[in-house]
RNA sequence: GCCCGGGUGGCGGAAUGGCAGACGCGGCGGAUUCAAAAUCCGCUGUCCGAAAGGGCGUGUGGGUUCGAAUCCCACCCCGGGCACCA
């Protein structure tokens, strides 16, 4: 009988189903495994990244409860967000509609991946039952002064019509359409999670990978210094403070810069300059950040007329403005050391400002330079090296290295100087900035707050919690809620006339606690229910994309550390305690091991080749012919070449004198002789680069085509096989067939009815060696997330038992071992038909249940081994030993080779390096 | 510029400092077939050689070691992150 895999596959997925197979339930007597994947937001398809993100993931949590772990593996969506606003705008279709219609379909979809997904636990993130919670967090989050309503400068999307977190803003432009984002003043709601910066940075206890960790790292950016006090010189008393990471060079401050949008720049500004300063501050408020911050740019700036006290030496120092310095980060005002940091080097030369150094460098080069640095015309850059102090008056000759902060003795004395003289005082800066939630958007969790006439800002009651989301709205593309009525006016705690608030929250709100909602989705006194917490928290395996590195997993960690400060884990707390479990890092950290993988790429295609005639007209050719022929030869027709690209009816051709734009007007006839009947443009194949699947390149793998051809168990075996999982590829369409054959082998081996015709004790403990051997590096691949050595050594043992089953060399009890050690470790891997097998030879309960198989090293030990014989390092003979041949041994029988007497005649042999029983090095001359 | 990864056959990729290239794709040759597909068997890093065998070979150059894809130093290239961050 043939393998089917469509009439097995889906029998057996229903079966599950109905019995409950994968139904996760607390049980204190058992260990428990979380293992998570990550939510997918509901595009509306599955795609072959999905499966290649999941599948892997699945196998995993199969691989651990067949260790004997208690396993949950939940899913749901992530269901908030643009897409499906977009959606409503231009196609008129209701974001819950376009949602619920695409989770929908990818319910089935991911049934058809045949993982073990606990249904029962799915949590979808655009239910009230769900965003109601999210609503409860914010509240709370408001109550512990955790979330505040703060003024800041803030990312504006004027092409999405909302403002942006810091993260979704990549290069001056945001991370979804790619559109400029510009900085705007803003009232908004923020999360101080710039509070947890110093928590987030340690990751103590959690198996993390290292990109990852230096990606959080760098987005937080902690930085050691001091901040510093610059009297403003005209009287006010005020004072201009500024931040640095280098103290040690004060001395050497000669102006000052403060970012446009500084508030005391209208007060420093004199009359004389303030049309100037104005019409730079507009200006600066123009420009987009991509065009503040390009690389290229020559710094630009304007005096402000004004002067403030350097309060290290007295100094009079003027102050300018120039938005290379930045609002957000610091102070917003800057100290600049010409002579020692190379941007205030620039805009010291630029405008003719005065320079001067205070590190004379202590290397022999400079020093024999005469104090050249002094005669600051001949610099033609900012010194950052290490050396001496001197021009910094008490500090004079205070050794200055290249290390940061206190650990630097020059930094070290500066800040003891700053505070001594009450100049200043020691301080940590993060790069971090708080996280804005708000977005002014309908479709996301409601901002559960209310704005009284009088101003104050209140929450709403418990009582008229959750705030749902009305579906009554209209769409023009802003928000529909501040135009919706019946949602925005509301009466407050003291019965008078108010206004709900109408932003909505990020859709990473959402995404920072699902794997807490997924411990009981239907929970209706608390998020989650504790005995389920207190039992399955915290997550043991976390996989997902490593895109989420600054984003959900930060904010994840976030949650968590706040929620605990809130006392949301006490009564689970008090449960595990019970149950005689410490909390120990319980709800420190949401995943104690996270692994990313990589992406699947689109395959590479070689386009067609084309043979055109056509009239040239300007730059391009207007085809009166066009051919598709493979064989074409260069000069048989006006343009013969590879096909690169095509948009609409513009063809661009690659030929043998460079690319050709060719233009095919609707009347021309298109031959394909390769595809019958009448041929189109839209029939052409244009050349596909390596590069990310997408609609619009047309290079997106259809998983659910691939199922429909080959079965889940063949698609799940290839993902998890043709790749280096954490590093992803190109998709290989050709590839895919040798996992078809391997899945039609076990097909074979497992219904094989085998018959030990001539049967040997040797063949068969060598087939038990070989099933052991197996167990061990299935055991260390699938442990450390290494599939494509796991499926090799599976397709190893199907080898070995393909050629072993022809003969009947073995016994039938070692046939029977070797096919059932090969189902059941195939089994995470290839659900469908490792279960269907294991049935039929017998199995009464499923393979999913069954023990993993034990590693017994003794079976697994060879007893002889081929040895190598090297001369100086290079292998010249091999011998088979006894694998527990002694070093002595070893050697004589190295020495009685007849290669090695040949190639040691008549040298001496310095030393021989015995290594038994697999290698022995003699080194003669 | 700074911080992470990574460079191994035609391709995807294996290799606790000890036989480089497991496993698979592709290719070549053969069997089967009227033929093809499927299947089965064999070969497949490269150069020299009829063969036996030998030379070379893990981005480049150096080093440590009896022995290096693996460890150290310098450099080149590719991918990712950050970046006028004071």
């Amino acid at each position: 009988m043939a393998y089917d895999h469509r009439s097995i596959e889906s029998a057996w997925q229903k079966r599950w189903e109905d019995e409950g197979l994968y139904r996760s339930v607390v049980d204190w007597d058992r260990p428990k495994h979380y293992a998570l994947t990550m939510l997918p937001y509901p595009s509306g398809d599955l795609h072959i990244g999905h499966w290649y993100a999941m599948t892997p993931s699945d196998a995993r949590a199969r691989f651990m409860r067949m260790k004997g772990f208690n396993v949950l593996f939940p899913i749901g969506f992530d269901a908030f967000g643009l897409p499906a606003e977009n959606a409503a705008v231009q196609r008129g279709v209701h974001p819950a509609k376009w949602t619920w219609e695409n989770i929908e379909t990818m319910r089935s979809q991911l049934r058809s991946m045949g993982a073990m997904f606990d249904w029962e636990r799915e949590a979808v993130s655009c239910e009230p039952s769900y965003y109601g919670w999210t609503e409860w967090l914010f509240k709370q989050m408001f109550a512990h002064n955790i979330a505040y309503r703060g003024e800041a400068m803030v990312n504006w999307s004027p092409a999405l019509n909302t403002v942006l977190a810091n993260e979704q803003v990549i290069d001056g432009k945001d991370e979804r359409l790619g559109q400029p984002v510009i900085q705007k003043l803003m009232s908004q709601w923020f999360f101080r999670i710039t509070d947890y910066a110093d928590e987030l940075l340690n990751f103590d206890g959690i198996d993390w990978p290292d990109p990852i960790r230096a990606m959080q790292t760098n987005w937080i950016g902690r930085s050691e210094g001091a901040f510093a006090d610059f009297a403003v010189a005209a009287g006010s008393g005020e004072k201009l403070q500024v931040f640095t990471t280098r103290p040690d060079t004060l001395w050497g401050a000669t102006f000052m810069v403060v970012a446009p949008e500084h508030p005391l720049l209208p007060q420093l500004t004199s009359d004389e300059q303030r049309a100037a300063v104005e019409e730079y501050v507009a200006a600066a408020s123009k420009r987009t950040e991509l065009e503040r911050t390009a690389d290229d740019k020559e710094k630009t700036g304007v005096f402000t007329g004004g002067f403030a006290i350097n309060p290290v030496n007295g100094e009079e120092v003027p102050v300018w403005v120039a938005d290379y310095v930045l609002i957000s980060y610091g102070t917003g005002a800057i100290m600049a050391v010409p002579a020692h940091d190379q941007r205030d080097f620039e805009f010291a030369r630029r405008f003719g400002l005065k320079i001067v150094p205070v590190i004379e460098s202590s290397g022999d080069d400079r020093s024999s330079e005469g104090g050249g640095q002094d005669g600051d015309e001949e610099l033609t850059e900012a010194y950052v090296g290490p050396g001496r102090m001197k021009n910094s008056g008490p500090l004079d000759g205070v050794v200055v290295t290249e290390q940061k902060g206190r650990a630097n003795p020059a930094i070290a004395a500066a800040l003891d100087w700053l505070e001594e003289n009450g100049a200043g005082e020691e301080t940590i800066n993060y790069r971090l900035r708080d996280w804005l939630i708000s977005r002014q958007r309908y479709w996301g969790t409601p901002i559960p707050m209310v704005h009284r006439a009088d101003g104050v800002i209140e929450p709403v009651p418990d009582s008229d919690m959750p705030v749902v989301l009305p579906e009554d709205v209209v769409f023009t593309g802003r928000s529909p809620l501040a135009e919706t009525p019946e949602f925005l006016n509301v009466t407050d705690s003291n019965g008078e006339p108010a206004r709900r608030e109408t932003d909505t929250m990020d859709t990473f709100m959402c995404s920072s606690w699902y794997w807490l909602r997924y411990l009981s989705p239907n929970f209706a006194d608390a998020p989650f229910d504790p005995e389920e917490a207190a039992y399955w928290l915290p997550v043991d395996t976390y996989t997902g994309g490593a895109e989420h590195a600054v984003m959900h997993l930060l904010y994840a960690r976030f949650f968590i550390k706040a929620m605990r400060d809130m006392g949301v884990f006490a009564d689970a707390e008090a449960i595990m305690n019970q149950h005689g479990r410490t909390a120990d890092g319980a709800f420190h950290e949401p995943f104690m091991l996270l692994r990313n993988q990589g992406q699947i790429l689109g395959e590479e295609r070689v386009g067609d080749r084309v043979a055109i005639n056509g009239e040239s007209e300007g730059n391009r050719i207007i085809a009166t012919s066009l051919l598709v022929d493979p064989a074409a030869e260069e000069g048989s027709a006006q343009v013969v070449g590879e096909l690169m690209r095509r948009t609409e009816n513009l063809l661009r051709v690659k030929t043998a004198n460079g690319m050709v734009t060719v233009e095919v007007p609707d009347d021309v006839e298109v031959q394909i002789p390769a595809v019958p009947g009448d041929n189109g443009l839209h029939q052409l194949k244009h050349h596909l680069e390596i590069e990310r699947m997408s609609k619009s390149r047309g290079n997106v793998v259809n998983p659910d085509h691939l199922v429909e051809l080959y079965g889940a168990d063949t698609v799940r075996t290839y993902l998890m096989f043709a790749f280096e999982w954490q590093k992803g590829g190109p998709w290989n369409s050709g590839g895919i067939m040798g996992s078809q054959r391997f899945i039609e082998d076990v097909w074979k081996i497992g219904t094989f009815e085998y018959e030990a015709t001539a049967p040997t004790d040797d063949a068969s403990t060598a087939l038990i060696r070989k099933v052991h051997q197996t167990i061990d590096r299935v055991d260390h691949s699938m442990e450390s997330f290494k599939w494509n050595t796991a499926v090799a050594a599976l397709m190893e043992l199907r080898n070995e038992l393909n050629s072993v089953g022809r003969g009947g060399l073995v016994t039938v009890e070692a046939w029977s071992q070797g096919v059932d050690a090969l189902l059941k470790m195939l089994a995470p891997i290839a659900p469908h038909i490792t279960e269907e097998l294991w049935r039929s030879r017998g199995g009464t309960e499923s393979i999913h249940v069954q023990e993993w198989p034990v590693f017994d090293p003794e079976l697994a030990a060879e007893d002889t081994v081929t040895m190598v014989l090297q001369v100086n390092g290079k292998v010249r003979s091999r011998i088979d030993v006894p694998a527990e041949i002694s070093e002595t041994d070893a050697e004589a029988l190295a020495m009685a080779d007849e290669r090695i007497a040949e190639l040691t005649n008549g040298k001496t042999i310095r030393k021989v390096i015995a290594r038994p029983p697999k290698l022995i090095n003699i080194v003669a001359s």
